[in-house]
RNA sequence: GGAGGUGUCGCCUAGUCCGGUCUAUGGCGCCGCACUGCUAAUGCGGUUUGGGUUUAUCGCCCAUCGCGAGUUCAAAUCUCGCCACCUCCGCCA
């Protein structure tokens, strides 16, 4: 959600936004009759209140005075006082009902608007599509196969090959885009936590396993359950959610507090499963394990003053980098545009490692800064001298496993089929520097 | 899953039986002011959150007593449903 005053103070910025977005402008029309719609009503609804209370004030003490009263005529007076505002409480008990209604229902008229609002873009983000991203840079040189004399295998064959990865029983046992990660492919997966972890705590961050059923506020307070929705996964049973990705427990982690500035910024290194439907994928990566229905993922996520909220996130750019550096994967930084920022973020840089057998650079990382956008849905706010206000959040990945996986096996195998281990990872895999061919 | 108990504005707490002077009590903490060599102590005032109105300020109004519905002229208080926590029983990684 976006700060309401926007709305009243300069909509155009909001129009912008959803135009650069490639959304609807005209929601921001609707959204400004709405605002004042619920306005209207909610101030008919204060005041006819207001009478009511004062009316009711009046009843109470008379009431009393006429129990205590002795002789009939003053007792009769007192009765026919008591009956008129009785009479006057029920004509302004129904208006009062009714404005309560009529205030209720434009309030979740308008609710229902914001929550089709994606969050104000960055203006400093490409404007336009998938394809209309900035390359930021790129690091590292993809390794010239042919000159070293012989074709790459796919992370496919190299798992199989190496008893890493079985993707034919994952289909057997859950069906397709399910697999199994097996021996030193289990391995990795610890060795690569622990990396990460690793660096994360020395980073200051806090690391949480956290829940990967969540609550439909959680989800909705993400801002998952907007175009992202047909991707998730509902239990159906007891309306709950299984989680794309570790960001929304942990956002959800602080919903409804008011966090004292000086604890600020918050970091945390969340693992969890994650689990994504991949609706409208089909035919995409059908092959391996780039695109899977359940994985494991390091994610880092971080509250902080909204003015603070830019610098966090070239930080959290940074320590993507410093993870993938340290696995010595090529790969290149991108700014991502407008289009493709998904409703929470305002800016999106995303990690694409070089995956050999495609010759193409391919998504492992995606950092976000979601401004107040989820901080205001899951009413999260922070208090300073200034007084109390929505803090930013931001989140970015560290390890998303099978993409890193992928693109170990893929970027480090040699002719024989075996696999180098990178240095940093060595100590976690007890040493191992190759793992072979079984 | 079963039985019982609890849920009040940072923390603790009064109020709930018996609806209306509740504009929610008191203490602690915190902020401001006063007093005092300093500190401490004391005194006075303030201290939930959200919205509206006004905006140069002060102020005024509405909602908010776990959440939601209901009864009523009127609900922290009565009724129903839900949630969380605690105790015990049952079941179970």
């Amino acid at each position: 959600m976006i700060d309401p005053t926007i709305l009243r103070t300069d909509p155009d910025r909001l129009r912008e936004s959803q135009r650069r977005r490639g959304e609807s402008v005209e929601l921001i029309d609707e959204l400004v009759v709405a605002d004042v719609t619920k306005r209207q009503e909610q101030q008919r609804f204060d005041e006819l209140r207001n009478e009511q209370k004062l009316l009711g004030k009046q009843i109470g003490p008379l009431q009393g005075a006429l129990k205590k009263a002795g002789d009939d005529t003053s007792r009769a007076e007192l009765q026919q006082q008591v009956d008129a505002l009785m009479a006057s409480a029920q004509t302004l008990a129904d208006q009062v009902k009714a404005a309560e209604a009529a205030a209720g229902a434009a309030g979740e008229a308008l609710d229902a608007l914001w929550l089709r609002v994606s969050n104000l873009v960055n203006l400093e983000s490409p404007v336009g599509g998938e394809a209309d991203f900035t390359v930021i840079e790129e690091v590292g040189t993809p390794r010239d196969f042919a000159a070293e004399g012989f074709p790459p295998r796919d992370h496919v064959d190299l798992g199989e090959l190496l008893g890493a990865i079985d993707i034919e029983r994952g289909a057997k046992v859950s069906g397709s885009r399910f697999f199994y990660l097996k021996g030193p492919g289990a391995l990795l997966e610890i060795a690569l936590l622990n990396l990460a972890m690793q660096q994360a705590t020395s980073h200051g961050l806090i690391p949480m396993i956290t829940p990967a059923l969540v609550l439909p506020s959680a989800m909705e307070g993400t801002g998952f359950l907007g175009q992202a929705a047909e991707n998730v996964y509902r239990i159906e049973a007891d309306d709950m959610y299984l989680v794309g990705t570790s960001e929304v427990p942990l956002a959800g982690y602080h919903a409804d507090e008011i966090i004292d500035a000086s604890e600020l910024p918050l970091r945390y290194a969340g693992w969890s499963s994650c689990f994504r439907r991949e609706a409208g994928s089909y035919g995409k990566d059908t092959r391996g394990i780039i695109r899977v229905h359940q994985f494991d993922k390091v994610e880092m996520f971080v509250y902080c003053r909204p003015e603070d909220a830019e610098a966090e996130h070239a930080r959290l750019l940074e320590w993507e980098r410093e993870f993938v550096d340290a696995l010595e994967i090529p790969y290149r930084v991108i700014d991502v545009a407008t289009g493709d920022l998904g409703s929470s973020a305002a800016r999106k840089f995303d990690m694409e490692a070089w995956i050999p057998t495609q010759g193409a650079y391919r998504e492992i990382t995606s950092t976000s800064n979601t401004t107040e956008f989820q901080a205001r849905r899951l009413r999260i706010r922070m208090r300073d001298e200034n007084g109390t206000r929505p803090l930013a959040t931001l989140n970015g990945t560290l390890c998303a496993m099978p993409r890193v996986i992928v693109a170990l096996l893929e970027n480090h195998q040699q002719a024989d089929g075996s696999v180098v281990i990178p240095a940093a990872l060595r100590p976690f895999m007890g040493g191992l520097d190759v793992i072979s061919p079984t």
